[in-house]
DNA sequence: ACAACTGCTTTCAAAACGCAATCAGTTATC
DNA sequence: GATAACTGATTGCGTTTTGAAAGCAGTTGT
């Protein structure tokens, strides 16, 4: 036992837990780009994580019960980390830190169509993707047969078709920026 | 000129700007709790915010847009701080934030009521409580003639409600311990 | 004149951060 | 069966951020 909390607040607990710089870049990756180990979350993090950093925040969480950690039948070494309901329930948090974002800040436009259409879905999207969590993270059955792709593949496939879009017009605005 | 963005995703340029341990306190505080002055912020945290440390928040928030300084009329020293637009339109996030917090995390009932009030209400209440925003902070006109307290008011009269029937409960049950 | 109050700064220690190197064990390659 | 690559971390160390207490100059009420 070591930490007495601030205030019971509910706000104030939760910056406790995601109020630092790096959490809720953690869980974003966990999320949205569906990143279950150590090496893919290191590796791939657009912002570049420190890998003591990484580790600790897995820990926190971990303790905190917003992840969860079992390992990897492929590899005894792997661990493969897993969002708890608990961590699956930030989605509309996301989406409406994603929205605010999106609207005030110099995001980039391939970045922000993932958290725009994630705000304009709404409660029902959000709520979808909460399901398509619960299938990869916790196991559980889809409440829905699939007929069509889950919610984080078109968030991705919107994102790809952006960013399609913006590098022709990159290629046929400058190409000799292009050269390696 | 100083500082790169760590990327240009929504998520990660709105915590660049309130993830950290304590500007969505002052947030919080200025929003529901209408502190409007240095001291106000500085007295009646109940986190206990350092001086230094506030006043850091209030000049970043304030270079970042989401807040604005203005001088008090009454005192020659004094400075009124007053959400923006941008400011006023994170209440859908604390909304969405105070209603995991509440579910997930060890509140206090009583500090808690008011986040769970919050989400209930929806985006109505959330609508209706940024028009109470902006009379109070831009200064504009309300958008109807106000036939009922505002927003803000009716969360703290729940408050106070439950903090009544708290403290009669703690007086009935253990009164041996309310001695000075 | 004096005390209380205004926003805010200074001081200095502690904690967090960030980078690079490293580690021990596991797996794939040759 | 050596060796190289990969696994989830940890360690060391210098820099930056945070935090608590005290202090400060100007303003106001008494």
């Amino acid at each position: 036992m070591k930490e007495a909390h601030r205030s019971g607040c509910p706000i104030n607990l939760t910056i406790e837990i995601v109020g630092d710089k790096w959490s809720l870049i953690v869980l974003r990756d966990m999320m949205f780009g569906n990143r279950r180990h150590f090496r893919d979350l290191l590796n791939h993090s657009m912002e570049g994580i420190a890998s003591n950093i990484l580790a600790d925040r897995l820990k926190r969480l971990l303790a905190e019960g917003v992840i969860s950690k079992a390992d990897d039948p492929s590899h005894k070494q792997k661990a493969i980390y897993s969002l708890t309901e608990m961590g699956i329930e930030l989605v509309p948090v996301f989406a409406m830190i994603g929205a605010w974002g999106s609207k005030w800040l110099p995001v980039s436009d391939a970045l922000s169509i993932r958290a725009r259409l994630l705000a304009e879905g709404g409660p029902a999207l959000w709520d979808e993707f909460m399901d398509d969590l619960r299938v990869e993270h916790l196991g559980t059955e889809p409440s829905q047969p699939p007929d069509r792709p889950g919610v984080r593949v078109r968030l991705q496939k919107a994102f790809e078709e952006v960013m399609a879009r913006d590098e022709a017009w990159s290629a046929s605005a400058g190409s000799e920026t292009e050269e390696a």
